[in-house]
DNA sequence: ACACTGTGCGGAAACGTTTACAGTCCCGAA
DNA sequence: TTCGGGACTGTAAACGTTTCCGCACAGTGT
């Protein structure tokens, strides 16, 4: 004979629905429905369950996903899966997934266009059901591999507004880090603060150039003048603001200094602290993100919340909501920023555990 | 006709490599064998990648993992993904395993007990291929589960000594919180210390035991009497830290304090503050763990590194080498703690940035 | 007695790959 | 001329599920 037709035996690996259906002496079919609780005679239902329980066994998964063109995995990348702003979006994350039934897959893209664009573009492959991105910078190599990418995807931070008239909604959480930076100029000047430095991020990034411009419009709203002086560029890690403060300081006499995120501002505070002056008397000092490291450095750190879990969450549900119904308008959300004011900037040398 | 053998026609969806193969006038056979760099004839060769190109094909992971029966995927479970311990180890594990062109997937067990021992069991349903997994407490449903999860799995954290007899060889990665107290005692001794307090997590917690016992034998090799009244239980976190810590100033009149990690010794270093003392003479102070956060307190804070990161890349390597040769026998690797010394144990205020 | 409906079941297709196997063709050697 | 072998190619099986479809059978109403 010359076809062969051999028998798919399913002798040795794990037991399969095919070891089960045998076992219990019913079709593969029926074996399957008793399994996904579709209907089936109690006999049935009785013999399969027993013959499953009897072998250990249990579904894979990867078939399921390839029969049922889903995978029930997000994917979070971020730049640094190690950034207190990051951990606490992953964090958030990473909650609703597990409810909803989904794992989340994280990946630290090193702020690399390239590698962002790979990874999206990566999506093709269908190995997770949708995108959780928060790019440092966004480029038109990003648009494009958002127009292009086949599955899901939320940015958090700053789409463009003009996006190139897509065929694809692409959900957008965004802080505000315009208006947060307003919130933590007037609280400063409100304390009698006058000569209020800035330690910035680069001003290549979303976030870097969005604070910039917070601080130049919150500066006019209150009728300070804008000194570059007072100015100092960084990027977004501990020593260099550290280092960039101390610049500052040498160099002008601020008696406040906003800083661009909590890392920053740590940098700072120990800066200041070096040059031997007092934290939120001679210096007031407010940082932003309000990341745990505020509440616990010290003394505590003014901080301005751009709700980082929150926006995780949102960014989360937003991806959820569109995977339920996939042809959903775009979605913008925003989240409102909120200072909170500690003892950097105030007057308690730290504060009571409520 | 009864048999409507309708020819697979692949239309709408993405393309598959069935698609490609069609455009190009080859076999299905041939098309896979062109993109993955099998032999073909430079004819079928260049027809293929042109095909391939013009529909933007890209491979589906998920049937490409049904097949070879890898997902290329790992898993990080911890108790909590936000914990700068497990913050460190994710960032390595990621880091390693992003080189050697595996994802990670973080789950966040909360320390309960059955979630744990399900997601062992989970990996029966091979949507990864191998899991790295640090229990805050470890049971015998634990290690039950271990003994039959179907995947390899590095345990970071004490495995108890006398396995049972397991067909599995379980690779393990272990801190040495033990020697590292020591190392805390000794310094705070050499400093002149004698009242050393102690702020330890819940002891039956894996660290928290080891790090009790680790107190009193350093204690003793000290020449020190153990006093129950330097003792106070906390969790390990911030609050529980300085909660319990300004119990302890109330109390015994300490002139030193060791916390079990550095979320302790950050609430310590505020309690201590709080109470009108100086942290480094009046107290000195030490935490475990040596995360960012021991920099970033101020003052800086003196800490014990257990290694975090580098447990993390051990673990990932051990796991990598697993996959790669399942019949290795089973490593045990522990990491060398180190000390070091800060303001808060030492002298200088704050340290330069070197 | 007959048509009709509904329930349960099994065969086989489908998801998209990779690869074992066997066949075709061509070329050079005997 | 024939044969062996190498280089390519295509057919089909396999990975493990879920589900469509048709069939058998029992029960109900006329």
């Amino acid at each position: 004979m010359s076809r062969k037709r051999l028998q798919r035996t399913d002798s040795g690996g794990p037991p399969t629905v095919r070891t089960v259906a045998a076992m219990a002496g019913v079709s593969i079919a029926s074996a399957s429905r008793v399994l996904n609780g579709h209907g089936a005679s109690a006999e049935t239902e009785r013999r399969v369950r027993e013959a499953a329980a009897s072998v250990g066994y249990v579904p894979n998964a990867v078939a399921r996903s390839l029969q049922a063109q889903r995978t029930d995995m997000l994917a979070l990348a971020v730049e640094d899966i190690g950034n207190p702003v990051y951990v606490a979006m992953m964090r958030a994350i990473e909650e609703v997934a597990a409810d909803a039934g989904y794992r989340l897959q994280v990946h630290a893209t090193g702020a690399d266009v390239a590698g962002e664009v790979e990874l999206l573009d990566g999506l093709a492959r269908r190995y997770v059901d949708g995108l959780v991105i928060s790019p440092i910078r966004i480029t038109d190599a990003h648009l494009t591999a958002l127009g292009r990418a086949p599955t899901p995807v939320v940015v958090v931070g700053s789409l463009p507004d003009d996006m190139p008239a897509t065929k694809k909604p692409i959900d957008n959480v965004r802080a505000d880090s315009h208006t947060g930076v307003g919130l933590a100029i007037r609280h400063l000047v409100e304390s009698g603060r006058r000569r209020i430095g800035f330690v910035n991020g680069p001003l290549d990034t979303v976030p870097g150039a969005a604070r910039r411009a917070g601080y130049l419009d919150a500066l006019e709203a209150e009728g300070l003048p804008f000194d570059p002086v007072l100015v100092e560029p960084a990027d977004f890690h501990y020593a260099a603001g550290r280092a960039a403060t101390r610049r500052l300081l040498d160099r002008a006499e601020p008696d406040a200094i906003l800083c661009a995120n909590d890392l920053i501002a740590v940098g700072a505070l120990h800066a200041v602290l070096s040059a031997g002056k007092r934290v939120g008397e001679d210096v007031a000092l407010v940082g932003m993100d309000d990341t745990d490291l505020a509440e616990m450095a010290f003394p505590q750190l003014s901080s301005v919340s751009l709700g980082s879990a929150e926006r995780g969450r949102l960014a989360a549900e937003l991806l959820l909501a569109r995977l339920a119904e996939p042809t959903r308008p775009a979605q913008r959300v925003t989240v409102a920023p909120t200072l909170v004011v500690r003892a950097s900037s105030g007057r308690t040398a730290i504060q009571e555990i409520p």
